[in-house]
This record gives C-alpha cells, sequence and structure tokens, in this order.
DNA sequence: GTCTATAAGGCGATAGAC
DNA sequence: GTCTATCGCCTTATAGAC
C-alpha cells in the first residue's frame, strides 16, 4: 500500500487498488485476496463495501471513465491552438502506453474480460465512448471556428471518424507494442479534416 | 461433442473445442475440465498433446488465424469486381458480428486475455494483423489497376489506412453491440480512395 | 487411448472473535 | 474497523489402474 493511501478511507484504498491492480493484470487475474492485501482492508471490510466482485469492476470503470475524461479534458485545454488542442488525444497516449507498457484501453480491456452478465459496466463503457464522440465534436467545432482552412468541416462527422481512427490506433499500439499507429492516426484525421465533401 | 468431432483425432477433438469455448467464453473463463468434457477426451490425453493450457492458446491462435485468412480471402475472391472485393472483409464481419454476439477480434481478445509471459500468442497475434495488412495491399492495387479513378492511390498507405479504420470498427462493434461502425468504415475508406493526395 | 482419484493451491464469499 | 479460520468450489496438473 503507498504512502498518500495510508490515511484514505477503506473503501477509497480499495478503488484506488483496483484501478491499478485490474488495468495493469486484468480483471480475471486480479484475485480478492491480492486487493484486500495491497489496499491494507481485511476481507470482511471489502464485502461489506462491495457485495461482489463484480460491484467493484462497476466502481473501477466509473472512476477510470470520470478521470480519463477529465484529465483528456484538461491535458487539450492547456494547448494554446485549435489544432493543438484537436489532436492533444492522440498525442497524450504515447507516454501513456509507453509507461504502462501498451495495455491499451481500459474499456476494450473490460469489454473482452467482464461477464456478458455484468451489464453494468458494459454501460458504463459505452457511455465512456460516448463522452469521448461528443468531446471529438467539441474539439472540430472549436477548429471549424478558429481554422478558416476548416470552415467547411461538419464536426459530427469529424467526431465520428475519429472515434473510429483512435480505437483503431489503439488496438494496434497494443498489437505492434509500438506508437506508429497514432502518428498514423494523426495523419489519417488530418487528411479528413482537408477532404472537400463530395 | 458435436457428431462430426466423433471420428477426429483427440488432438483435433481438442482445438476444434477450444477454437469454440476461448473465443465465446474466453481464454481465463475457460477451463481445462470444460475443455477435455466437451472433446471427449481423458484429461491425461490432453496433458499428453499440450504441455500447458498455454500451449493449446497457441495452437488456438496460430489455427484461428489460419482460418481467419484463408475464409477472409476465399470470401473476397468471390466477388465480382475490385471494388467489391476491396470492401469484402468489412462486409464479411456483418453478420459475423451479430452471430457471434459481438464477440470482436480473437486476436484484439486475445492480446488482452493471455498473460504476458505468454510470447508466442503475442507473436502470432502481430504476424496476423501483418497478414492483414498485406491482404489489404493486394486488395487496393487490385482496385489501383482495375478502376481508373483509383489510378493514383498508394495501395501501401491504403493498407495502412486500412487496418487502423478496420480495428476501429470492430472495437466499436463489441462496444455498442452494432454494426454501424462497419459502414462507417466503408465510407472512410472510400474517402480515402478518392482523396487526391497533396 | 480410457477411467478415477488426487494433489496443491487459488477463487469468491462467509462467520465469529476481538 | 481488524484478525483468523473456513467453506465449497474451482483451477491446473499428475499419478495409477485398466
Amino acid at each position: 500500500m503507498s504512502a498518500e493511501l495510508h490515511q484514505a478511507s477503506p473503501r477509497e484504498r480499495i478503488v484506488a487498488t483496483a484501478m491499478d491492480l485490474f488495468y495493469r493484470q486484468g480483471y480475471k487475474a486480479t484475485g480478492i485476496n491480492q486487493i484486500v492485501a495491497e489496499a491494507g482492508v481485511a476481507k470482511a471490510s471489502f464485502y461489506d463495501h462491495f457485495p461482489s466482485k463484480e460491484d467493484l469492476l462497476v466502481a473501477y470503470a466509473v472512476e477510470m471513465a470520470r478521470r480519463d475524461i477529465a484529465f483528456i479534458r484538461d491535458e487539450a485545454m492547456k494547448r494554446p491552438s485549435a489544432e493543438e488542442r484537436f489532436f492533444a488525444p492522440l498525442e497524450m497516449l504515447k507516454p501513456w502506453f509507453e509507461s504502462t507498457h501498451y495495455r491499451g484501453c481500459p474499456f476494450q480491456n473490460v469489454m473482452v474480460e467482464a461477464p456478458p452478465q455484468a451489464t453494468g459496466v458494459h454501460e458504463v463503457a459505452r457511455q465512456h465512448r460516448e463522452s469521448f464522440r461528443v468531446f471529438f465534436q467539441e474539439l472540430a467545432l472549436d477548429l471549424k471556428n478558429a481554422d478558416p482552412a476548416c470552415r467547411h468541416i461538419d464536426p459530427a462527422a469529424i467526431a465520428t471518424d475519429y472515434i473510429v481512427i483512435f480505437e483503431g490506433s489503439i488496438a494496434l499500439c497494443v498489437a505492434y507494442r509500438a506508437t506508429w499507429p497514432l502518428d498514423q492516426a494523426k495523419t489519417m484525421l488530418a487528411k479528413a479534416l482537408h477532404h472537400t465533401p463530395a
């Protein structure tokens, strides 16, 4: 258990531990025993806060979604130009993947590992993707207003393109254990921006 | 155990069972006990053919890759026009996802579930993606030669675009439990084909 | 090849004492 | 809240009889 978590509540320590282990090791590969040990809580306390392991998975997904969208928004908004903000989500992934050894998108992973009956988790993952699409649309609108060369773009259409390219490059980064798919994604998006609609 | 497998060798029955269960249920969710039971082989026979569960996972990945690329090539080559062949890989996924309840790409799933030290499986998955990229390049070249409107395209560049869009739409089909990302992918690729390079 | 039995351990989850 | 103990079940893997 890390030092900064020593004073947090048991529930917070459990969720914080799950944030780390579920992502790094996977859901099924992480046992309750390891979670309670690393969180420094008694097993009885765990089941006091979470009726089952699946409930913790939901809490994990909710918290991950919250942090993910908050982080990506904050980072993007630090960029000075609309174009830099537009590409920020892709730029941010490079150091993230290198530091996490290419474990990819937590929600792509959750879709694979979560039991089919765990509808709550799947719904959180779907909702999170929708949040991303909306954010991409905002970025595209921002760009449309700021850059005369992008005057003609359709923010909604660009956002849908963006999410397909975004997800695809993430999956490929994991497969190839490399970050070139992110550069590829950036190039493809740039082409989409300057493509004159038929 | 299904009827047609009754006369196959024990090893073939084991692999055939794994092809079904590893994909449908996932690797970690499928136990050796279930595999030997459904394959109709004794547990000792299983460990005679596969030293460990991980070895079966490698055999699963190899066989899945072989079938996958063979199936997609055969189906694509049945199409009469170069354009239909080019889009065939995307078209084929629609009924597949609907019939398998959106379990997505076996190799995206394997990447998530396979233990990190299972380097053999990860290598098979990476190689399979490379096979797809090569096939996409062949399709693009075919299209370039057949369609005067595509005279200007760069098959290698189109293939890289294709694989990013391909993987992305697969991941989104799983997330949204819908096939619209495949249509989106097709539209994006069509735009890429007719986009005049700068 | 088949069968049963079992080892050795992890799993999720519970109970009771403090 | 903590601790330990345990339940029942599952896991991968092995051993021995036929």
